[in-house]
DNA sequence: GTTACCATTGAAAATGGTTTTCAATTTCAA
DNA sequence: TTGAAATTGAAAACCATTTTCAATGGTAAC
């Protein structure tokens, strides 16, 4: 059994939640996903494998795995809320292609490095950030 | 007349675009106003200098305030589009405090410069970016 | 100044992603 | 096994934003 389910389970559990099938299966789907999903297109993968889960559902087992940090929630403004992989993956930020919609993962410790003294100079107590460069991928610009 | 109106007026002309006084309204007292607005805010402010003013006309003029320039659009994931002022603004980003809602606006050169270069690195052309860091203002985390 | 065209207004309805409701069902601790 | 409490899912509600459309208003051309 994947770790995941584990610390699923351990969350459920420390919040007195249910262990039910839907959650699994939802779980399940999403862990076989690319990095980042929509709840229609994941409501959608989950259906063909388990067709009698319901939409809300998907929903909510989304914000659930969320909340168990198995996966982030982001908002690239166009209205949809897509999930990403969390567990085992580390902070890293996006440069968004504004005409394919492509996503590309990007780490820069320096800025991350610059980021925290900024913080530290406002005397801002930062929990997280989120940024997101838009423009065209390589291909786009080509 | 400041010259946010004569901005204003220029990019009517050129697209063929129409001077009306509800238009005047709602840029007068967007000028007026702090930093960020929501539509909603900027609504009930023009109400009560202009009470006919309707709600879609104030939405309709700050799409146009973007596309002219004088105002940018900041999504917090908040589910509400907020307003800010950019004529005559240098770029910049923000600190936003998770508990009273309030914001700071911070620029860093070293950041911005990493950014491009960060940008440049994977061949991607960047066209704006955001940044956001998320935390306790100074007020809040006493 | 008048005309005619076309943009604008604004109330109401539509949109669309997300959340809530609630009765039926399922989980799980005792 | 049982009963309290959580979960499910279809449908309805939510709610910021956008669209519709008939009435109104701005403006360029005459």
């Amino acid at each position: 059994m994947r770790k995941e389910f584990q610390v699923l389970d351990e969350f459920m559990q420390n919040k007195s939640l249910r262990h039910t099938s839907q959650r699994e299966e939802v779980l399940d789907i999403f862990l076989s996903t690319e990095r980042h999903v929509s709840c229609e297109e994941l409501y959608g993968r989950v259906r063909k494998k388990y067709p009698h889960i319901g939409y809300t559902t998907v929903y909510r087992t989304m914000k659930l795995l969320s909340a168990s940090g198995l996966c982030q929630e982001i908002d690239l403004g166009d209205g949809v809320l897509r999930f990403e992989h969390k567990y085992n993956h580390r902070h890293h930020d996006h440069l968004v292609c504004t005409r394919c919609g492509r996503f590309i993962e990007v780490m820069d410790e320096e800025i991350e490095k610059l980021q925290e003294k900024l913080a530290k100079k406002h005397r801002f107590l930062p929990t997280k950030h989120k940024l997101e460069i838009f423009g065209l991928c390589r291909r786009c610009s080509g």
